[in-house]
DNA sequence: AACTGCGGCAACCGCAGTGGT
DNA sequence: AACCACTGCGGTTGCCGCAGT
């Protein structure tokens, strides 16, 4: 197989001697071959991962150890899960960020088969174009809170679209009943986020999808204690019901770097019989999961808002939610932009 | 058909952390 | 304490495929 060589560092390496080994050595770079992959599988079949220098020597392989290493954490490992980042991972991954900044390994660990990489690359790819098309920084307040308050509520809504598509197709109902009760609002006193599922407040109320650490220091939980805040009566009080997206923005200040006090009053359930469906277990530290097949209670609610139509769904000129989930991506900028175009 | 620009993603890099000696 | 090997992480690069012209 003809692979092109890698692209060889402009700097000399001297920061190891695993550096100058891949120097002297003739090492490869580049893109793996099948049979280099083969030989990496094999040896881990047979003598496990780990130990990943004299791994690389043991297989015969004309690698670093941090090449194979990366070519099997990323690729190769059977659970890797590769294609699209679904709806809901790309939930997570937001408000994983928004929490914990370009920690990319310890998002990872919240998307089962998902690696660092991925999330990174899809940060930077999906998210930041993002931030490109609307003319802000991406670290910036005002994307930040564009995330916050339109792209994540808008993320559940198609969630749970997808999920009553995907019931109405099926006849599922019954599986996913069971969540009923839950809502996902926002504590307008802490800016936190919560749901109001009737008994056992579940963790959701951390501040889940507020970004400013700073902002939430003791407030949310984290995987380390979660176990105490999802006791909750902590909760402040929740806000009353707001209506539109559109109230919510002609009230808040997006302008940067200014406390948008008024900012967290605009979401509140209202249509109990919209249930999320998820692929595969992922949970948040903050509590809410994403399980297989069915629902827990954790589940979103849907947000009632401006630009829904009859349906219950948003503004999309009729597009199917479920025809193709990533592809409906352009209709979040088109979204976005009409309500900053408000603010 | 050929060219170009761009986005996505795999792979590499440097550095920091950790554990063993 | 100092050194070394190894691992893991976040940032960056460059190849490749595809859409647009």
């Amino acid at each position: 197989m003809d692979v092109k060589p890698g692209r060889v560092s402009d700097t000399i390496r001297n920061s190891s001697e695993e550096d100058e080994d891949a120097m002297m050595m003739d090492l490869r770079r580049g893109p793996w071959t099948v049979e280099e992959d083969l030989a990496l599988m094999n040896y881990i079949a047979n003598h496990g991962e780990g130990r990943w220098n004299s791994l690389a020597r043991c297989a015969g392989l004309k690698r670093t150890g941090k090449s194979c290493r990366l070519r099997w954490l990323n690729y190769l490992r059977p659970d890797v899960r590769r294609g699209n980042i679904t709806l809901e991972e790309q939930l997570l991954i937001l408000e994983l960020h928004s929490r914990w900044g370009n920690r990319w390994s310890k998002i990872a660990q919240h998307l089962p088969g998902r690696t660092d990489n991925e999330i990174k690359n899809y940060w930077r790819t999906r998210v930041q174009k993002h931030a490109k098309q609307l003319k802000c920084d991406v670290n910036s307040k005002q994307f930040k809170d564009t995330m916050r308050y339109l792209w994540m509520p808008r993320l559940v809504e198609r969630i749970q679209a997808a999920a009553s598509a995907s019931t109405a197709t099926t006849g599922a109902s019954s599986s996913i009943t069971t969540a009923a009760a839950n809502t996902y609002h926002f504590n307008n006193n802490n800016n936190s986020f919560q749901t109001a599922a009737g008994a056992g407040h579940v963790a959701l109320q951390q501040a889940t999808l507020i970004g400013n650490n700073n902002d939430l220091a003791g407030s949310y939980t984290t995987p380390e204690n979660s176990s105490t805040a999802a006791s909750s009566d902590s909760f402040g009080t929740q806000v009353s019901p707001v209506s539109e997206l559109t109230d919510y923005y002609s009230n808040m200040s997006v302008n940067n770097n200014k406390p948008s006090s008024q900012a967290l009053d605009y979401f509140q359930a209202t249509n109990p019989h919209h249930q999320v469906g998820y692929h595969d277990s992922m949970t948040s530290p903050s509590g809410y999961s994403f399980n297989q097949g069915g629902l827990n209670s954790h589940s979103f609610q849907a947000a009632s808002a401006p630009e829904q139509n009859n349906n219950g769904q948003w503004g999309m000129d009729g597009g199917d939610f479920s025809d193709n989930l990533w592809n409906v991506e352009e209709s979040d900028m088109w979204f976005l932009q009409q309500q900053l175009g408000n603010i």
